[in-house]
DNA sequence: ATCGTTTGTGCAATCGATTGCGCAATCGAT
DNA sequence: ATCGATTGCGCAATCGATTGCACAAACGAT
């Protein structure tokens, strides 16, 4: 019911407050003695310090936002592991904040981290979000930002997530190698900048011998409707899909009109389902964890200094 | 670089702090036009409040906190989408802490909850925790917890999940009705709640004429190995699978050694993908939504009332 | 002209922990 | 015995916003 504070420590001791916090915090000022009645007082009381009001005091809340379009998105529950992992570490807790892909939510987000004056945030940006205008605020206010996974370029600030276009090189350099003629590549929605990357890097890289067929699908239902239409007309094809979500289509349609399982598949993915359903499949890890991590070091780092370094960091990613 | 305080505003008005403060509140006691000079010199400077000042004068955080084992769990995504949703509309911002199934760093957790005055605690608690006594403290200091999901029964606290054994008895009745004769039941870790009270459910309501044979599966692999055995031993088998692990494994195996694609299989489920690369899949739908959405409803409930109601929640579900 | 109301603001304390500075007591050195 | 240094602790301000209470000015009523 009542929960101590240190002034009611010092009075119960008769010492006054600052001897109490001086005492808990092992302050050389304080004698040996003296520190150990209080903390075994305060042991006794099962007394804790109010970390607010302390941080209150030091200008900073030991709190870092998470903002981000959606939380299914295959692998950012991994990417939320790797953050919270980081910076438990660091004594800094993680507010998630969910934007629905609406730029609206997220400037609001962000007005609701400047109110509580948040120490960073790390922003995967929503689909809508087109500039960073709206992030201008947290700059005056001295909140630093790392851009992780879906971002735009920006010299204002660092930036961590895989290289999309490498990626897709490799997927494309497999499937030159492989003894297949006809290649469907499918992309997720055209504005995302995963599609565009990824697309580049596997448009330029694929074999002109190769005859090569593209569709940006919306979900997984489109991605396996027009999978099944083309296995459908050739049965010999390999596929190049984006995503998680992209590859579950293609993969159902193979499931379902390919009876001797040997389709080539090659694409993105967190490979905690597919590969494990086809075998056939290779794909880029997508890993969620260490892009969460960096993205967390990152932003540390910007909260050390008082002129927010800038990086833009790659992630490498190799073909499993 | 340098944020505007209510006394800045006071300064360059010429008013004190408190006429700011009430200006911005849209107290009465303030003349219209004070209140709109004091308004509008706080939008040309983008003056924000310090919330946590605020809140930390009023002893509240405005912040709750979500402990749970691990954040992959299929349906957890939705929870957190459920309760963020949720709260955000009455103002509070969600915490995430992961124990990964480690009662340690689930004490940890409560801990810095504590440390933080919290308002509140949504509680998924690890497969480690066989007692809430680590939750006493809580108690004392007056913060609320609601236990959500994978719960211990208490008439200490709140609980949300659904009803495990009603579900499991669909699932069973669903199998009763089917022309088979030999059903392999796949459950998880044996001391889990779910484990313990789907296999309850299920054994109570499975028709004795049926030939049952059970099995725990650690993970997907050995629900895989388990079902490819049982499928070669008979293919006319049919499956029940408690969760959407359990039941990749089985899915797996039927996609490889049954060409029928007829067998029939029920279990729980999110609905994501399963369904869709098996159609005879017939599933209890785990919608952790609404999961979610109940469990913040509740501790916003205790969190208003000054002796927490205590309510358990059963959300109700249906085999789809 | 005097008194009671109403209206609009300011003062100062408060939330809980921290910290610069000051000060008394003790000790050792000369 | 005197002085400087060291040790151990308290005072009071601070972080930013809020709020009970006081209080002055303005106004109406008698």
């Amino acid at each position: 019911m009542k929960t101590w504070t240190i002034k009611d420590l010092a009075q119960i001791l008769t010492v006054s407050p600052s001897t109490v916090s001086r005492a808990l915090n092992n302050h050389p000022d304080i004698s040996i003695e003296m520190r150990s009645k209080v903390q075994q007082l305060a042991e006794e009381l099962q007394f804790k310090p109010n970390s607010f009001a302390a941080n209150f005091r030091k200008k900073q809340t030991k709190l870092i936002a998470i903002i981000l379009p959606k939380i299914y998105h295959s692998f950012i529950p991994d990417v939320i592991e790797g953050i919270t992992k980081k910076l438990n570490t660091e004594h800094f807790q993680t507010l998630i904040l969910i934007t629905e892909d609406q730029l609206e939510k997220e400037i609001e987000a962000i007005k609701q981290c400047c109110d509580m004056r948040i120490d960073g945030i790390l922003l995967s940006i929503s689909n809508q979000t087109k500039n960073l205008n709206h992030l201008e605020i947290c700059k005056k206010m001295g909140i630093s930002i790392v851009l992780f996974d879906n971002i735009l370029e920006t010299e204002d600030f660092s930036t961590v997530h895989i290289d999309d276009i490498q990626a897709a090189k490799q997927c494309a350099m497999y499937l030159n190698q492989q003894n297949c003629d006809q290649i469907v590549a499918i992309y997720g929605p055209e504005e995302l900048s995963i599609s565009k990357n990824r697309q580049l890097g596997f448009k330029a890289n694929i074999s002109p011998q190769k005859n090569l067929i593209e569709f940006f699908a919306q979900d997984a239902h489109e991605a396996y409707h027009f999978s099944e239409q083309q296995i459908k007309r050739n049965p010999q094809i390999a596929f190049f899909g984006i995503t998680d979500e992209v590859l579950h289509g293609i993969i159902k349609a193979i499931k379902e009109n390919d009876l001797s399982k040997n389709t080539l598949v090659v694409g993105f993915s967190d490979g905690l389902l597919l590969p494990f359903l086809h075998k056939e499949l290779r794909f880029i890890f997508h890993n969620g964890k260490s892009i969460g991590s960096r993205a967390a070091e990152q932003i540390l780092k910007c909260i050390d200094e008082k002129v927010p370094p800038v990086a833009h960091i790659e992630i490498p990613v190799k073909l499993h």
